[in-house]
DNA sequence: ACTTGATGTATAGTTTACTTTACATTATGT
DNA sequence: ACATAATGTAAAGTAAACTATACATCAAGT
């Protein structure tokens, strides 16, 4: 399995932007909406490509939308 | 092929902290050397819990050893 | 009651990140 | 001259990110 060690903050963010969907954000960077279901859930972490893509969209810089240490932690 | 479209600083880095070699980065990240060879060369991004760990090594955020865009750009 | 949009979940398939092995080149030291 | 460490390159294999498809549930609107 080997845990998914970054976290992120999309679900949150999705909701104070805009009320984006998963399909908006999906298209905005590109991928389908499966993948920010998966991100969502940390079943997996992003590419760096991709986590840049996401970050842009929401206007914030990469580690205010994703961090690193356990899942549960939150900043 | 796809075009890798993040950059990033690490051979200039890796000269900067401790002259530090390709194999010692691997190992203080947890990969083989081979990948830190493919991404100074720009083959492809990393994951970015790789980022995460090697911007760690660093002491420096992620932002300021990759950066988005084309490959030739600077910061 | 019906449709439509948003989300949840699942699974097989493709692509890309990463490993493993291997060998060649160059520089440094003895 | 020989050994050793660092880097370059290449190629086949594994693992993880991402796609595609499909179907189910729930809420909101008409």
């Amino acid at each position: 399995m080997g845990k998914n060690l970054v976290g992120n903050h999309i679900r949150k963010l999705r909701f104070n932007h805009d009320e984006m969907t998963q399909q908006q954000l999906a298209d905005k960077v590109g991928v389908t909406r499966q993948t920010i279901v998966a991100l969502e859930k940390g079943n997996y972490s992003p590419s760096l490509e991709l986590a840049f893509r996401i970050a842009h969209v929401f206007n914030l810089p990469l580690e205010e939308v994703f961090f690193y240490g356990d899942s549960t932690r939150e900043k």
